[in-house]
DNA sequence: TCTCAATGAGACACTGATGTCTCATTTGAG
DNA sequence: CTCAAATGAGACATCAGTGTCTCATTGAGA
C-alpha cells in the first residue's frame, strides 16, 4: 500500500529526462499513482524536482565511492567511475537540462562536493604525469558530465548501442578521436 | 522604429540560455521592446523557439561552410569546425536543452543535414586513417555537439576561461585527457 | 511639415497547470 | 475479521503565462 518513493523518482526522471516539459499529471501516471498520492509525497512540483536532484547527487556519490577514484592509476579510476556512473546518466541528463537548478542564489553543495572530487581526481592525474595539464581539471570535469549526458542521449534516441556508453565516453574522453601508431 | 528580428532573437537566446524557463514578458524585457511587438513579430512562444531553432541551423550551417570541413586534413577541419561554432555555442546550448523540439513527430530537417555534414567529417577522417575507428562517426558528432555545450555552459558560468573555448573543445576531442609523450 | 505605419503601455479574457479538498475504496496490520 | 491508514478519483479555486485588443505616442519618409 505505501508507496516507494525511489520507485516514484526513477519513474519521474524517466520521463522528465525524455519530457522536461512533463505535467505532474504525466509524472504521477508514469509512476503508476494518483496526482493526490504524488503530491502527498512531494508538495510540489519544485519538491519533486529537488528530491530528484538529492537522487542525483547520491547516486553519483555513491558511485565515485565504488569506483574507489582515489586509488591506483588515475586512467583507470577514471574507466570505474564512468562504468559506475552509467546507471545514473540518464538522471544526470535530467538534471543537467534543469538549469532552473542552478541559476538561484545558492546550489545544492552536493555538487559542490561530487566536483570537488572528480577535480582532485584529474588533478592527481595531472601531478602524476598521466594526464595532460593543458586542460584544466574544472574544464575535464565539466567534459565528463557532458559526454555522459551526451551519451545518454545518445542512446535514448537509439543514436548509439546502449553497449558502447561506458567504452565511448571514456575512450574518448581519455584517449581522443585521433588515432595513434603503437 | 523597425524591430531587427535578428537583434531580438540574439537577447532572447541569450536570456533563455541561462533561463530556459523566462518568461515571454522577460524575453521583451531583455530584447528591449514591448510583450505586444515581440507577439507581431513571433506568434506565441513556440514561434519564437522554432525561429531560434532555425538561427541556429543557419548558423551552424554557416559555420559549417566556413570551415571548408571538405578540405585538408581532417583534424584540421575539426579544429576549424570548433572555432567557426564558438560564436553558436550558447545558441546550441539553448536548443540542445530544449528537448522538446526533438519529442514531436518530426524533427527540422536541418539538424539532420547538419549531422550529415559532420558526420560525414568524421567518416572522412577515419576512411583517411586520421581517427581511430572504435569510436562511430555518429559517436563523435554527439560528442563534438555536448562538448561545445558543456564548455559554453562552463564558461557562462565563469567556470573556465573565454579564451581557452575552442582549445579545450578540440584538444579534447582530439587528443584526450591522456598524456602522449612527444 | 505632414502622414502613416510601427511601437509601447495597459487592460482583458482564456487557457493550462497546480495545489487542495472530499469521499469512496483498497490494503495491510492486529 | 476489523479497523485504521493510505490511495484513487474527481471536483474546485487559484494563479501564472499567454494571446489579443485598444489607444496614445513615436519616428521615419514623402
Amino acid at each position: 500500500m505505501a508507496v516507494d518513493r525511489e520507485q516514484v523518482l526513477r519513474a519521474a526522471a524517466s520521463l522528465l529526462m525524455r519530457k522536461s516539459s512533463a505535467t505532474m499529471d504525466e509524472v504521477a501516471r508514469a509512476a503508476g499513482i494518483s496526482r493526490a498520492t504524488l503530491n502527498r509525497q512531494f508538495a510540489g512540483r519544485d519538491a519533486l524536482v529537488r528530491a530528484l536532484e538529492e537522487l542525483g547527487i547520491a547516486e553519483c556519490e555513491a558511485a565515485a565511492a565504488r569506483a574507489a577514484v582515489d586509488d591506483g592509476p588515475a586512467a583507470d579510476a577514471v574507466r570505474r567511475l564512468v562504468r559506475e556512473l552509467e546507471p545514473a546518466a540518464g538522471l544526470l541528463a535530467f538534471l543537467y537540462s534543469e538549469n532552473q537548478l542552478f541559476e538561484g542564489d545558492e546550489q545544492n553543495e552536493g555538487w559542490t562536493r561530487l566536483d570537488a572530487r572528480v577535480v582532485a581526481l584529474f588533478r592527481r592525474g595531472q601531478e602524476v604525469g598521466e594526464f595532460r595539464i593543458d586542460l584544466s581539471p574544472v574544464w575535464l570535469t565539466e567534459a565528463l558530465y557532458g559526454l555522459l549526458v551526451s551519451a545518454a542521449w545518445a542512446i535514448c534516441e537509439g543514436r548509439v548501442a546502449p553497449n558502447d556508453f561506458s567504452s565511448n565516453v571514456t575512450e574518448l574522453l581519455l584517449g581522443g578521436a585521433v588515432r595513434r601508431e603503437k
